[in-house]
DNA sequence: CTGTTAGCGCTTTCAT
DNA sequence: ATGAAAGCGCTAACAG
């Protein structure tokens, strides 16, 4: 099996000669354009394609037809280890899988805000469309999104409202603001009066959105709490303790500490248990995103869930529908939150 | 600006002809190649690339010059959410960022074992080499890599311990039997005779090495302490709580758990908590992996410190250098793990 | 320094 | 049902 011509990788005429047929013919297997071939015809030509170990080659059939059979996805991120995030994670996996099962592939790259322009993914890589994850401040990401467009390709963006009429353009996010909501009204039925938000340095449009549905909550009932917001170089553990410590070495004790995501929640809860800080009886503590870490921590995180692999998957749909007619069917795509109380509050 | 050709992405040729040069010097202006251009001419051809919006279309260059510039990922992983996992995410990201660095692309597919051979990215999309994270059977991951060599393409393998003389192969993995017997020595030093292990039922290469290192460690030290192994369904919280629940139901308490992977270790110990049993009192508890997880937890978990961000650098400069060179500097990379004695043992 | 020619492997179009 | 010719966009090799 396999006897390639040596070195080289078989081609389609490879294939075409050693089954005595034209190359076009072996195209047309290769594509089951059956209407034109016979059957016996293709079966000697799919003999041959195994016995040469015969592959397509995709640059060649791409810059034929035009027409590219992947995706890329941008991850733009300050920290190099980008996907380490379990929420970025969460939305690569759906939407890899979607693609895959459609036969498409899926790019990634992840790069700090600065490198977009100059990134391999955008100069010099052919894809169908572009899926994009930005942090950093709003008018830096707007300018990500305007390069991403000015690719004149169909862009897909994660977890931010924007709208871009008449760009080809679709956002998929998750209902954000409504979780912040959800979390201030579940802390402002318990009376809590201050609020202190830990958040990374780093800006997701997620948690602004979620400190924003917060003070929503709070101006709807009649804005006499106060939210003060921190924020800790990163999300790790270290950094986050570290910035409660700082923060209550001057500042009283709030009713409710409420983190960006969970692992930052978690991490502020324990340094309280550290202090003989009660958990919710001192202070209450809440966190977003809920995939599983939260079950991990004692007294079970309350926490707002989102569905991040739904997420990807959504995004992948949406550019497939889109690379299918031409047009993206909606502008946005809101998937919902759900709230999830534990012993925390 | 961006006044292209209506409709049509601007081509080479569109710039030579803006700029009164042939597509030649294009060409070279693109490729860096100062010595066969002036800077006069530079700088014009510039000016127009600018001005059309020009990219180079990677197909026809790829196809041309016979070089790949992005590396495949293959995750074979028979749960649907391949990349949520935490250390395969961390791999992914060193690799990513290693390669994004060398202006090489990673396209990542996901899938179960069977689907490989069909998958998209081995039949119709072109790379360089391949990367491969592999798990199930010992039998089925030999035949999954097996099925990648036979593209005659350079691959690195992860986490895995495997010879493959002659073949353009080479493996990046950890010391896992070592950070196994680092346990079990740690363990039987605390007079431990009786160890239950608690893994995922998806076999993982580097799952099978830490329990034979364990087991070398009984064996170093006489074979007088026992190791029963349980599979849990699947890591998730749920399903690691009920193969702990369901073992100790008919079984002793063992004098430890041992976690294929922290997040399983933490949730068998909240289980232990549950049922009043004390950490370390009463059951010792241990984990492996030990990112940033095991500091959620309380009392902070025994564990053994993988870099698996480390290990995606490791396989990223592994193909770099390949590709560079024409053979692999090494068959093997085996990176260091790092003992990290916490308080539940 | 710049231009011309040819061809990478495939598919579209048209002829047989 | 099968084949021949042309060309997608780019660059290696060579000519000027």
């Amino acid at each position: 099996m396999n006897e390639r011509p040596r070195g080289r990788r078989a081609t389609i005429k490879d294939v075409a000669k050693a089954a005595g047929v034209s190359a076009m013919t072996v195209s047309n297997v290769l594509n089951g354009r059956m209407q034109f071939v016979s059957v016996a015809t293709k079966k000697r030509v799919e003999r041959e394609i195994e016995r040469l170990g015969y592959r397509r080659q995709a640059n060649a059939r791409n810059l034929r037809v035009a027409e590219q059979r992947s995706i890329g996805m941008v991850i733009v991120d300050e920290q190099p280890a980008f996907l380490a995030d379990f929420f970025t994670c969460q939305v690569v996996a759906g939407l890899a899988n979607v693609l895959n099962g459609a036969d498409f592939t899926l790019t990634v790259q992840g790069m700090p805000g600065a490198a977009l322009a100059q990134s391999m993914i955008m100069r010099n890589f052919e894809v169908g469309g572009f899926c994009a994850m930005i942090s950093g401040a709003a008018e830096a990401r707007r300018e990500s999104v305007q390069q991403l467009l000015e690719l004149d390709q169909p862009v897909v963006l994660f977890q931010e409202k924007m709208e871009l009429p008449g760009a080809d353009f679709c956002v998929v996010r998750q209902d954000d603001r409504g979780a912040g909501r959800l979390v201030g009204d579940h802390l402002l039925a318990r009376r809590v009066g201050d609020f202190l938000a830990v958040v990374p340095a780093q800006h997701w449009p997620a948690i602004e959105e979620r400190l924003g549905g917060i003070g929503e909550s709070i101006a709807a009932a009649g804005g006499e709490a106060r939210l003060t917001v921190i924020e800790s170089a990163s999300e790790s553990f270290a950094d986050v303790q570290d910035a409660v410590a700082r923060h209550l070495a001057h500042a009283p004790l709030p009713g409710a500490i409420i983190g960006g995501n969970d692992p930052i929640a978690t991490a502020a809860m324990l340094y309280l248990f550290d202090h003989d800080i009660r958990v919710p009886e001192d202070v209450r503590v809440v966190g977003f995103n809920g995939f599983e870490a939260h079950r991990y921590a004692r007294p079970r995180l309350t926490t707002v869930v989102s569905s991040a692999y739904a997420l990807g998957e959504q995004a992948g749909r949406a550019m497939l529908k889109r690379l299918e007619t031409g047009a993206f069917e909606r502008p946005e795509f809101v998937l919902p939150v759900h709230f999830d109380a534990g012993a925390t509050t």
